[in-house]
DNA sequence: TATGAATGAGCATTCATTCAT
DNA sequence: CATGAATGAATGCTCATTCAT
């Protein structure tokens, strides 16, 4: 049974043992991760993970749920401003700051998208379509009159679908044939085009 | 001429090898594969997989490849007729195709991509991302004013992105909440606006 | 006087720790017990058992002392009725008592022998071997007459066996095909019989 | 899962794991028993162990159903004489009989005994029981005036108990008080008298 | 060529014991 | 005295790979 972190120094351990495991991820290429590996990354013996976390699928999972809450606090504090925003704007600012979460710490989520490709893809990028849904639902809401444009639906999940995917393959790309911006602005006209064209018809309806 | 049977019954055993593949990436679930199951599947021991590859990563890499060689053989025959066809209903026919191709042999690659999630994505995807370039490129020789919209490169990146992660995505999810067929439909108006727009652009300059 | 308190706690800690060790034994069925089981159990952390105990193995020392107390205080105060008792009463006297021993507490002693069957036997039966080995002695000198039977030696061993294990025996079969009291009543005539022949043996000499 | 022995050779690395596992625990003292000990005494590695044993625990099986075939290969050749035998010599036949079991192959089971105290012990002695309650049943069949002396099942059950856990009280005993000889006679003793009585009495009534 | 028994490094996990606080 | 976090050796078991037949 795992113990329950209650004193501050078990809090720090936790989270070293967290961010040990981003390190290994991020550092060991396609090879599978081992709990040794990552009691030495962060500094503790092998006992004393399983004092903190019950297996290592428990340390992955804190690892997912580490990646989400980043993924929130990157989207929270803006959300007021950004339902306000224009929509290219909108997913300029969100483009940007996703580059910024990737790159945080040097790098770690970057390393450990371009080598989770092999290993817990959808459990790390489950929980970010679920936030980027949240967040088109808040648009909606603040922008009424994108509601009229049909199929919000599908086309929520092909933006969010394309977008997500877009970075993630940019990031895995040793040499991606073009810049994060050239593919920011293109995801932008992409979805503005749509937008454009689906109000011009709603209006002629 | 006689074929040589000795080199018949290679190449043939090297096909049962990476049929296996599928067969127990497809049935394996999310534990990982072992060379024992994939040569019981294959009918040999697991000696004889040593005859016919190196490792067991060889293994994997045949079967990306047949995997893209199966893309391929499904794109290349209607290709004449793909690059006469509107782009709508290019896009159509590509979605359908790429259905029918997961479906085929008791849907072993949906049930592949739906693991495979886990394991060698990118050794999967990378060479239909290459295949699909190809025929962008046939798509835009044959349709020469599409050239003159702007960011052909960029959209060309992002419109293929796209619509593999959407397959990819709504193949791997168990209740997805369109259909494939909106799905298609709503990739379709996706990129037919983006076109559309382009082209007037175009125009006007 | 007053006893010095911090020896008062030590040795009530002592025995929470003996005690919890019994508790543990008869909880775990087969799986082996932990330090840390033991302490929770007894309230205490893992350190402070090693306050009192120099390792394991010296809980479960002092764990088969303290059965081996229970069984001398079971038999010490009637030790006085039981050798006047005929041979037959003093049998039948002995394993209610031990059966009601076996029950006391809960049945703990019941559920350790069954559970220790696997684990530290010997160390269980061997103080009972040598406290019943005593109670033998005391009937003979208070029953000189039986001192001429032969084989006084040998027979003592024999019944001391057979009894103990008749009694462990039972207590570890699920489903025992005699009761208890039916065994108890078999190991009298055996006994009787033997002691019969013996005398009549002995006075035809 | 565990391949299934068809070849000689096979079969020969089977009993040599369970050769293995006995002298391991007869080596072993108190401490357990690990895999690696038991692969490394059988000359093979710990990989081949798992080839022909699913787990440890199917080698303790097939070490107690060796035992259980060696004693019922002990008792079996001899059992139509025996049933012909009167009592006493059944008993001191069949104790020396079992003597040599224990002392066979370098006491090898003398060895198992005394250490299995501490652990597989009700494993290794319940089929012992089953054997000998089966030959009380032809004893009492070729011998149907016994029926007729009462509790005839309660006197087995205590007769067999006896007997088994006096040997292997004995062989515990780094210096037993009686040697094998006295404790087998004593046995015969306590059994005659019984039967002799339990006769008189069936003859009297 | 084909086999499959054999290998053994490597893994996740446990737990008696220690020691800084 | 008490604590419980930390330790790390040790365990059962797996599986890619080899090689004698």
């Amino acid at each position: 049974m795992t113990r329950k972190p209650r004193q501050a120094r078990s809090i720090s351990t936790v989270n070293a043992i967290i961010e040990a495991g981003f390190i290994a991820v991020a550092d060991a290429g396609s090879t599978p991760v081992t709990t040794r590996q990552i009691a030495d990354i962060a500094g503790i013996s092998v006992g004393s993970l399983y004092e903190y976390f019950k297996n290592k699928e428990a340390i992955y999972d804190a690892m997912a749920e580490k990646f989400m809450t980043d993924v929130i606090s990157m989207i929270q504090p803006v959300l007021p401003v950004l339902a306000r925003l224009p929509a290219d704007e909108l997913i300029r600012t969100l483009m940007h700051r996703f580059r910024d979460l990737l790159d945080a710490n040097n790098q770690r989520y970057r390393k450990c998208v371009r080598t989770s490709i092999h290993a817990q893809f959808h459990q790390y990028l489950q929980p970010v379509s679920r936030v980027m849904m949240d967040l088109v639902m808040h648009y909606l809401m603040a922008n009424p009159k994108l509601m009229r444009a049909g199929k919000v639906q599908t086309m929520s999940y092909i933006f969010i679908s394309s977008g997500i995917y877009c970075v993630v393959r940019h990031v895995s790309d040793p040499a991606p044939p073009i810049s994060y911006d050239e593919m920011t602005e293109g995801v932008i006209d992409m979805v503005m085009s749509y937008l454009e064209k689906a109000s011009i018809e709603d209006y002629s309806s």
